[in-house]
DNA sequence: CCTATCACCTGCAGGC
DNA sequence: TGCCTGCAGGTGATAG
């Protein structure tokens, strides 16, 4: 439940329910899910650390402690639960355990294993911490601005749009549901190259973005596959998708079949009337 | 610089 | 039922 909404949703799920504890006592069951720090280091570091902000770029969850900045990145298919009476599904897919001063317990569930841990020392420019490297900027951030989005994309035009939109170097948080949601939007085919990225489209671009995520936040994200009991993820905005997994349903506009291609090796969805590959 | 492929993991759906 | 293949909302490394 990875992109931008659905990240968000767990995040302020998160700092409702769980508020401001502190972490009594961690257990690590699968090494590789910490990233650029020991077990050991990662579990001492932890220890008597408080919750005390909650915060996101991207796909990223950003928790600020009092002496460290924890931040997570659960990939495909990681989900924290908190509170969980006696719903923790699968005990054989938690890999990660933190005991908390208010008597209950942060697990988190990862079935493929692929999310990711990284701690670092508390600072005001979390931006540059290592883990970010790569990452541009939010969808929300405002420097996000078509200036900015201009000069990225017509350097990299002879990529086929779909693929520039799932760059994190650039936009930081939008993943394989939301880039066909806005190709749609856009109506611009999501294989098609050398889009001409003037101003005017590159503001196009933004505010699509921008509506269509903040629709999806509103919504609680998107579950599509239904796992829902995860914390705060079981959304309702597969409800408003126009193409993402419609493969031989119609367009909501003009009711053409919804059909299905590979991008940049990832599976995608297209109204063949509305997003004519030139 | 770019694309393609694999790697990381597991489960599930579909074909035989 | 079992076996096999391909697929899944992500990202990083590597080869060409």
């Amino acid at each position: 439940m990875p992109e931008r909404p659905e990240v968000y949703t767990v995040l302020k799920t998160l700092e409702n329910q769980m508020q401001h504890p502190t972490i009594e006592a961690v257990n690590v069951k699968w090494d590789n899910i910490i990233s650029g720090i020991s077990v050991d280091e990662f579990k001492i570091k932890l220890i008597g650390q408080t919750f005390r902000e909650y915060l996101q770029l991207g796909k990223y969850l950003i928790f600020k402690l009092d002496d460290y900045c924890f931040i997570a990145h659960l990939r495909m298919e990681g989900k924290f639960f908190y509170d969980f009476a006696s719903e923790l599904p699968d005990s054989k897919h938690n890999h990660v355990f933190f005991k908390l001063s208010d008597g209950k317990e942060l697990v988190y569930h990862d079935v493929r294993k692929f999310g990711k841990m990284y701690l670092y020392p508390i600072r005001e420019d979390y931006e540059n911490y290592p883990c970010f490297k790569n990452i541009g900027y939010d969808v929300f951030d405002e420097r996000l601005t078509p200036q900015f989005l201009m000069d990225k994309f017509k350097r990299r035009a002879s990529s086929p749009i779909k693929t520039l939109l799932l760059d994190q170097g650039v936009i930081a948080g939008i993943g394989n549901i939301y880039a066909d949601e806005i190709c749609y939007d856009l109506k611009i085919h999501p294989a098609q190259k050398n889009v001409n990225y003037d101003l005017e489209l590159c503001d196009a671009i933004i505010n699509s973005t921008r509506k269509i995520i903040s629709k999806a936040m509103a919504e609680g994200g998107t579950t599509i596959r239904s796992y829902t009991s995860s914390l705060g993820v079981s959304g309702r905005f597969q409800l408003y998708l126009n193409v993402h997994m419609r493969e031989g349903e119609p367009c909501h506009h003009c009711q053409t079949i919804i059909e299905k291609t590979k991008v940049g090796g990832r599976g995608t969805y297209f109204c063949p009337k509305e997003q004519v590959c030139e």
